[in-house]
DNA sequence: GCGGAAGATTAGTATAATTCATAGTATTCA
DNA sequence: TGAATACTATGAATTATACTAATCTTCCGC
C-alpha cells in the first residue's frame, strides 16, 4: 500500500477545510493537484476517502482512519521540526493566536509585548474575531483565548481569569437621568451586542427577579468598542467587560452605574488542540499567558 | 524545512541497521538511493544525521530527534494501514515471529496451528534462532519468544510459563550405570550446550552445596535436539527442558534420572517493541500465545 | 434552462526519486 | 606497504511522480 506524505498532507487539509479549493489555497497548490493527490491516496487505501453530499464533503470510514493517523503523523513531524530548530538555534515556528476583538486589541497585545521581546524565535500572528472555535478546530488558528465554554476531548482548556462586567454610562448622561437601581433602566436606551437582549442576560440574572427592568429600547451594535464610544457620547447605557473601560472610568469620561454590583460573566480560557499542546512554543506561550489578569490593563 | 516520507523511511532503516547497504536491501533500493535520500534529509534538517566512527555509524543529535519522530510516524502509518485492511477485509499484514530453535520447532509450531487456521488474514513468518533480541530491536523480527531476561523501556514483556528442566539418559544407559543421586554423575559423560558447564549451572544450583558432582567429562553440542538424540544413543546424560523430551519419556526411550527433583530454569517471555504492540495483529497473536503451556506438547 | 461554484479529467511539463557507473575511504590481512 | 574487502559518496542519465493549465462534468439555486 505504501502511504505517501504529499497525498496525506493534501487529504488532511481537505479533511480540515471540507473543501478542495480552500485546501489547495492553504497548500499553495492548484485545486487540480489536490484532487489528484486525494484520488491517488484513495486508490492506495483501496477506497474513496470522501463522499459528496448535498451540503459538502463528508469523510468515509477509510477517510476517518487516515485522518486520525494524519493528526499524529503531522504533529509528530512538526514537533521534530521544532525540536531540530531549537537545537540549531533557528526559529521555532509560529503560533496563530486568536482572541476576541476587544480583549485582543487592548489587553492581550499589551501583555504579550514582554513575551515577544523575550522569545524572539517564536513568531506570533494575531487574529482578533468573534468566531474562534471553528478556526481552531480546522487549524486556521493554533491557540485561542475565548470567554465561551467548550468541552471536547480534542481540545485542551486552560482557565485564565473571571471576567467582570460593568454597566456604564457617561457622567453627563447620568446627571440628566438619575439611575439609582437596576429597575430604573426601564425606558433607557440600552446598548447591546444583540437585539434580543441575550447580551444583557447575565446582568439581569444577577438581580433578584423582582428588581429586573424591562429593557424595551435596545440599540444593537456589533463591537464592544462601538458600544463604549456610544456610551461616551451620551447615547445610552452599556454593559461591557470592566477591563475594556478601565481607562475611561479612571479618566471619568465614563461612570460605573452600579459600582456596588459585582457582575461576573464567564471565564476566559485558553484553548488549543490537545495534540498540538505538546509543541514547545505552545507550552511557553500558554505558560506566559496563564499569568494574565484582567487587572493588567490598569497599569497600562 | 518540509520533511519527506521517502527520505525519513530511508533514514529510519539506516538508523535501525546502522548500515546503508543493509538498509538498501530491506527497502529494495540501491545503496545509492539510500545515500542520496539520507543526504537530502540531512540537508533539509540542516545537519548531518550520522557520524562515521571507527566501528560503524552513530546518530547525531539531529538524527536522534528524527529517529524518535520516525518511530511514531511509521508506527502510526502501519496501524492505519492495518486498520484500513481490517475494514476492507484484506490481509492484516504479517508478523515475523522469532523463537529459540527447540521451542519453536516443537511446541510453538504445533500450538500455533489453531491460531493460523482461525486467523487466515494474519500471516506469520518464523525465525528460529538463538540470537533473538538484536533482530527484534533492529526490526528484523516483530515478536520473539525467549527464555532470557531483558528489561528496557522500549520492550513490552509478557510472561508465558516457567520452563522445567530434566536430567535425562536412556534406560539402557541407566541399567549399565546406576545413578541414584546427583553426586553419582561425577565421571559420567555429560552432554551440554557449552564446554564450561554453564548449561548445567542451574541444575547444580538446585542442589545443596555438599551434594554437587564434579562434572569433568563434558561433551559439547550446540543443539538441544542433538543432545537428546545423543542421550537416546546411550552417549551420556543430558540436561534439557522437560517439554523437549515429553514424547521420549512417554515412549520410554529416555528416562528422567531424578524424577523427584523439580528443576526450573528461567521464564519464557514474549517480547515486542512497545510501540508496535498497539497493532491489532500483534494483540491477537500475543493474546493467543499467552495460553501456551509447556504441557501442550504432551497432547501432541 | 442558465449561470456559478466546486470537483474531476486529460495531457503536457516540471520536479524529484532512483539507478548506473564510478570514485572514495577506512579496515584487515599478508 | 600493498592488495583485498566492505563500506559510503558522487554525478549524470533515467524513470517515476507531482503539478499545472485548460477543459469538462455535476450539482444547485434562481
Amino acid at each position: 500500500m505504501a502511504l505517501n506524505l504529499y497525498q496525506l498532507k493534501a487529504f488532511f487539509t481537505v479533511a480540515q477545510t471540507r473543501n478542495f479549493t480552500e485546501a489547495s489555497k492553504r497548500l499553495y497548490l492548484t485545486q487540480s493537484a489536490v484532487s489528484h493527490a486525494v484520488n491517488k491516496l484513495g486508490k492506495s487505501a483501496g477506497d474513496e476517502l470522501f463522499n459528496k453530499t448535498s451540503k459538502g464533503l463528508e469523510m468515509t470510514e477509510a477517510g476517518r482512519i487516515l485522518y486520525k493517523a494524519c493528526e499524529t503523523v503531522f504533529f509528530e513531524i512538526e514537533k521534530a521540526e521544532e525540536h531540530l530548530a531549537a537545537v540549531k538555534n533557528k526559529n521555532l515556528g509560529s503560533i496563530r493566536l486568536g482572541a476576541t476583538v476587544e480583549f485582543g486589541t487592548t489587553l492581550l497585545v499589551k501583555y504579550l509585548k514582554v513575551f515577544i521581546e523575550k522569545n524572539p524565535r517564536i513568531h506570533i500572528d494575531f487574529q482578533f474575531r468573534h468566531e474562534l472555535l471553528k478556526p481552531l478546530l480546522n487549524e486556521e488558528l493554533d491557540v485561542i483565548i475565548d470567554c465561551t465554554e467548550h468541552d471536547s476531548g480534542e481540545l485542551l482548556k486552560t482557565p485564565l481569569f473571571r471576567e467582570e462586567y460593568a454597566v456604564i454610562a457617561s457622567p453627563g448622561y447620568l446627571r440628566k437621568h438619575r439611575i439609582r437601581q437596576p429597575a430604573d433602566l426601564a425606558g433607557h436606551n440600552i446598548l447591546s451586542m444583540d437585539k434580543e437582549g441575550k447580551w444583557w442576560g447575565n446582568f439581569l440574572n444577577a438581580l433578584p427577579a423582582a428588581g429586573r427592568p424591562e429593557l424595551s429600547q435596545v440599540t444593537e451594535m456589533n463591537h464592544i468598542r462601538a458600544m463604549i464610544n456610544a456610551a461616551i457620547e451620551d447615547l445610552g447605557v452599556g454593559f461591557v467587560p470592566r477591563y475594556c473601560v478601565m481607562k475611561e472610568l479612571k479618566a471619568k469620561i465614563l461612570a460605573d452605574v452600579f459600582p456596588k454590583l459585582k457582575l461576573f460573566e464567564g471565564n476566559f480560557y485558553i484553548y488549543q488542540k490537545a495534540k498540538r499542546a505538546g509543541l514547545e512554543r505552545h507550552r511557553s506561550l500558554v505558560e506566559y499567558l496563564k499569568n494574565i489578569k484582567s487587572t493588567h490593563l490598569e497599569r497600562a
